[in-house]
DNA sequence: CATGAATGAGACTTCATTCAT
DNA sequence: CATGAATGAAGTCTCATTCAT
């Protein structure tokens, strides 16, 4: 019942965008009545965010567990098995992404997000493995910024991908992104280390 | 007149959120009655989409205007001349920002939209003039990429920064982000250009 | 089974008012499903009912008891007496009485209330015994006018009671008022007995 | 419009009780829409409220303009006026009476009813004119209760009298409680003041 | 008989939009 | 052109009642 209700509200979320989603419509879809909706969700909101949980919850778990596998590698093969992860992810259900993440990305998600946390605990002690190829002083701010980049650019490549490119060419652009950042000698003070030669970036393995 | 009920407008949606924004209300602020609402503007969506037409067009100008000034400078103060426009436009009017932009970072922003273009075009000449020291493949990918790495990351910094660090700080950030996706050597096949060395990111003057 | 769902409908009656309290809480309450309630009870009305039906029972057993005790006693005594057992009985449960009686107060209670009815017909009797000192001309009218009396003031006393003023003192303003109209020299016509002198008012006893 | 609205809420309220009142009914009855109703009153409590603020204001404004003329008048025939007024006051709207204050008898209106207030004053200026010839030692005790009784038998009176009287015995029988608890010797502890004879009862003119 | 998930009519309220003044 | 009262479709939520298990 919860699920038949969930995967209503995720397609009429899908259909018609988060403005357009009632509670009649979706016990409509579901095929239920509204008050059976009330039964196991408080209010409308409740709803939406029942479906919100359980969708970061899907997201995270497949990062967490690819970022679990990243042992023995290099920081390059790393970021593309991390960022393989989530734009696999986002790929399963983009019309519902689009609905329910299209807020996320413009608010403070650190209050009480355990989720969210936990990738960036995951995130920080990866780079920190490789903490010796990273020229970002600061890796907090490096995290912030490289989570950042990853979700916005999996984001619009999943929904609003630029024309005559593959999801594959997109994929690398992001890789690309990100091991830039990490490894480009950066500007944020104090720390201006020379660039990095070419032959530095061959890392040793974990 | 519209200048009055536009302005209405964005304070209302600073203050309440685009949920919370009702053509009513928007009446009340400006001083106004409903019905001259409707005299200027066909709905509720012109209304709102006036505004934000305006606020878009404010921001490209802002945008367009300092990426006329890269005359003579290197690709690195060009983007950070560029980072700081946009950086600066943000800050201005970071709650409307949020209310205006918060669904659009997942829209496809190329159908009709003149403004996102023309700083595209911009951006891409500017990408030309440096080229050589550019290692993305391909012109097109990497404005895409550069643009929505600005995006997230200069909205992101405003609206919902990371705790501990200033916005100079994350200004540089994104200096970084966009520097390192640029001249890090590109892993989008088929190009293979051999890892650059320090020496070559040292630019030749514009 | 019906003792406990009624039990929970008083609780939650008393708890919530008559507008707050619904079948799913009574049945939630008593630890009972609603079907459970639907089995003894046709409908909600019928449950209130049967409460009310109750409570009132309750009320006239005590008030009658009371009345069957009074023989010997003077018409003060007497009048004390019952509104001593009014008095108690409603200080037993005041908030339910309060839920279960708002309505009651303005409503016809002749209809087909045997239990009112009883009790009228008690107090007519005790006043028969003493319509000697009585100086309301019609009995009947003398009976409604007390009862009215009685009941308002009982329920103001306990469930409104004026601050600074004790129940006890409450009690005595009770009886005083039903006495002083009993032993009043009326003005109903056509009835116009001379009044009654101090001497008078010393009772034989029954 | 205002006026409209509120009239059919009065008519609805009369003809279907509080909780068969609802606004699309009193909108329907008014011949307006719902949005009209809500343009005046923000819910529907705040539509009954006003109905009944208006109508304890009616009530108020004419027992106070009765007590205003008592002036040279005996305590009798001072609660003849004031009951007289009641009790006409009461016979305007019957239904609507029942319907708007059956709630009202057992709640407290001593919290910020100023029209209650002002009344319990005017009666206890009225008592205090009077005191010599009444009994009741407390005249805050006497005003409340003098106010109890006279609210419930006019109440009673014109909403359920009893049958085979008119309403003027019934109004006779009103007065008569109020003037025998007024100079009745009354039981309240400390005074025992003897019982008053015939003669004491003819008061001096004002 | 007991259960309680499911039902759905109906209540409250909002707000985009119109139109007579 | 400005006004703003009036509209009413539509959305959220409640709760008395049913019925399959």
């Amino acid at each position: 019942m919860v699920e038949t209700i969930l995967q209503a509200t995720a397609r009429v979320l899908s259909e018609r965008g988060l403005a357009g989603t009632n509670t009649n419509a979706v016990a409509e879809i579901a095929g239920v009545s509204v008050g059976s909706v009330y039964q196991y969700f408080p209010n409308k909101d409740a709803l939406i965010n029942a479906l919100h949980e359980r969708h970061v919850l899907q997201m995270e778990t497949l990062i967490l567990d690819s970022l679990d596998q990243l042992a023995g590698k290099t920081l390059l093969e790393a970021v593309e098995c991390m960022i393989e992860a989530v734009h696999e992810a986002h790929l399963l259900e983009p019309a519902l992404h689009r609905a329910l993440e299209s807020g996320d990305l413009l608010c403070d998600p650190n209050e009480d997000d355990d989720g969210y946390r936990a990738v960036m605990v995951a995130v920080r002690q990866l780079f920190e493995v490789h903490r010796a190829v990273i020229t970002v002083p600061d890796l907090d701010l490096a995290v912030w910024s490289v989570m950042k980049i990853v979700e916005i650019m999996v984001h619009s490549a999943v929904l609003s991908p630029p024309p005559n490119f593959t999801q594959c060419q997109l994929r690398c652009a992001i890789v690309d992104a990100v091991m830039g950042y990490l490894v480009y000698p950066s500007s944020v003070p104090p720390h201006h280390a020379p660039p990095r030669t070419a032959s530095e970036l061959i890392e040793v393995k974990m």
